[in-house]
DNA sequence: CTTGACCTTCCAGTGCGCTAGAAGGTCCAG
DNA sequence: CTGGACCTTCTAGCGCACTGGAAGGTCAAG
């Protein structure tokens, strides 16, 4: 399988396979005499794991973690289920940051919507920010 | 007011007091005849703006946009609200989208809460993603 | 034999908001 | 007059996940 295919097959770019050797995401494959490189099919199933990892919004730092742990021949769930846990606590700050914040910037634009140039300072810029 | 005092007083440091400028953020300070910049106190006031805007999650090329509104002698009033109306917009839709990814990621969690490594592909990687 | 699609490597850039460090000039206290 | 704190400019790097382009080799069809 030549690696545009491979690109193809998977919804990728070439590019991005390159990257993602250079990157220990894939194993450097087999090359043909003439030096194209040469994919297993197995490969498929792997990049649908980083896609379903990324899906999730694992870094690709974090994937290649699992992929050589499972490449070491370990059976890598533990490590996963850790990763989902701590990505399930990491969105939930995220969400009450964001929350938290779109109560404040609704409460300036709100008082911005009925606006009164002349009471404003230049000095300040804007007094509804 | 030298760059060093500005940088104090306004909570932030020289380097970034010199990318404001360079970034057109800040307007080029009048210099002492050796050169230092020298800055006038209401660039406090204008730092302050910078870092409330910062706060409502504006990009400094937004806040810049507003200072460019601002110097050219207008009220920037009506950009202003315009720009937090689309950042409650963009909030809402991220906060979703996270939300949305949390009830993903907590479903595969809980998934490989109790793994079953026997039962993996490891072609797959892990079946638990 | 040529054309065009594909492949190779290597280097550099994207966006964002800084941050680091080098090499040198200035200011003030002791 | 020396030391240290401050200032100047310049270049380059961070993290993240790619993306673009140049310069060249290969393959298959017509």
């Amino acid at each position: 399988m030549r690696i545009g295919e491979l690109a193809q097959a998977s919804g990728t770019t070439t590019k991005t396979l390159r990257y993602y050797e250079q990157a220990g995401l894939l194993p450097a494959p087999e090359r043909t005499t003439t030096g194209y490189r040469d994919y297993e099919p197995a490969t498929l199933q792997r990049l649908n794991f980083i896609r379903r990892g990324q899906a999730a919004g694992l870094t690709l730092a974090q994937i290649r973690e699992v992929l050589h742990v499972r490449d070491a021949g370990a059976a890598p769930c533990h490590h996963v289920r850790e990763l989902l846990d701590s990505r399930v606590h990491q969105l939930d700050r995220q969400i009450a940051d964001l929350q938290a914040l779109r109560e404040n910037v609704t409460e300036l634009r709100d008082a911005a919507a009925a606006p009164d140039p002349g009471a404003c300072d230049p000095t300040d810029v804007c007094r509804y920010l």
